[in-house]
DNA sequence: TTTTCACTCCCCAGAAATGGTGAGGTGTAA
DNA sequence: TTACACCTCACCATTTCTGGGGAGTGAAAA
């Protein structure tokens, strides 16, 4: 194997590779030379999209991310479920692990190759992209602690490096999603998420409510999508507005 | 003026202050010893509500912060709109102030102090929360570059401190912890907020409409929500689901 | 200057969602 | 064993939403 030659990189020089980084197989290889770097089982960056689809790079074992998607575990997995409420990286172990989908789902992954120990970052970008940053290993708990604590700093930025590579090699993934709605759309799809139905918002707004219907449609339009309640989603996940 | 027997902290110990701020003025402090500590202009954080309204501390005069909100400059500022599409921190030269408002509103701003050279970090959270961490000096433009070159990491690392401290102080932003939907609802919610109607959803799931129905209503009351766009809207900002 | 776009208003009929009430089966946890 | 929470199904009448038209203003951009 080639590999048995590649020396031990610093963490500057992955830290360079990465930002000069032009394609999907250089953030692959980041998260290899991150592994070796650390001497840690796992380094995963991963976009979890809107659809429940994914993607990334990473090395966890292929077995394991086919059946991760096929099973559709975005849906039960812990860490996702927890770094979108949160903004600070996070120890899985303060996670919330107590359902049961959430332990069988827990014990099946390492069954696969994944840690014990595990720590993750949210990263967030425009038009509500959402991606982690994972990195895992299987140790016991004060060497873990210890590991991540000096290391913190640096998989903040690390993270943000490989979601600033992905959006930029995933344009398709935001450009229809830029129609931006115009004021009064916002307001009445934001009034429309608070709960209130068409006659109350378009009371609060001064408007007849068949004004208020074009502009909910003009926003569906925009948002493509197939209802209110669909518009709604999508301005939320998009950011576009904030209830 | 005490400040004169303020020695110049080192960046470690802003850091490290900064992570263990328990108030805005600790915020407050952290953006002067950045000042001080790199001998620039203006170090600023800024919270950019969706509704206009906004927070946050640094080193702009009072009068144009003042100013600034009179007059509504979020929806004008370059700034802000280049951000806000925007991952990677960004210097402001090449933002769009191509727009005559943008000029006028540029030319105001180093009236009031601030500086012709900027450089600012988009820093995003939970629930679609937006935030600003700039950095602002007057000089020439090679002088600039190298400083941003030397500092950008150490900036996007400072911007997620602020940030992380400034959704500590904010305790309206996460209290709610409603309780958890079990998973036939998750999935009803879920299917709903990707836009299928509900005899879509029940044709999904293979089960009855009146099930589903069921299911909608359970939800709702679990989140207290008005009707289904609300319950999608609350399950969705908080992170409940994703779609 | 012309065009484009946001904002405002109006009608109608059919499709979809809602609110209330009820009932039976399963499994887990106290 | 007894709760309790979850999953499944049903009917009623009423309210609300949706899809299809058309039309005029003013401001800003091309």
């Amino acid at each position: 194997m080639v590999s048995v030659i590649t020396a031990m990189q610093p963490l500057e020089h992955i830290m360079e590779e990465l930002e000069q980084a032009e394609g999907l197989e250089a953030l692959q290889a980041a998260t290899e030379a991150l592994c070796d770097h650390y001497g840690i089982d796992h380094v995963v960056y991963h976009w979890v999209d809107s659809v429940g689809g994914q993607y990334g790079c990473g090395t966890y074992s292929d077995v394991w991310r086919a059946r991760y998607l096929e099973l559709n575990y975005v849906r039960v997995d812990p860490v996702i479920l927890g770094c979108f409420q949160r903004f600070h990286p996070v120890d899985w172990k303060r996670l919330d692990w107590s359902s049961k989908a959430a332990k069988s789902f827990q014990a099946e992954a390492i069954e696969y190759g994944v840690g014990n120990q595990g720590y993750s970052v949210p990263i967030r970008g425009p038009n509500g992209q959402f991606a982690l940053f994972t990195v895992s290993h299987s140790c016991n708990d004060t060497w873990w602690a210890d590991w991540t604590e000096a290391h913190r700093r640096d998989l903040i930025l690390i993270a943000h490096y490989f979601n600033q590579k992905a959006l930029e090699f995933e344009p398709d993934r935001k450009p229809e999603q830029s129609q931006a709605l115009s004021p009064r759309e916002v307001d009445s799809i934001t009034l429309l998420a608070m709960g209130y139905s068409r006659a109350q918002v378009a009371d609060t707004l001064s408007i007849s409510e068949h004004t208020l219907r074009v502009y909910i449609e003009s926003a569906r339009f925009k948002l493509g999508a197939m209802n209110t309640t669909h518009a709604v989603a999508r301005a939320l996940s998009r950011g576009l507005i904030v209830v």
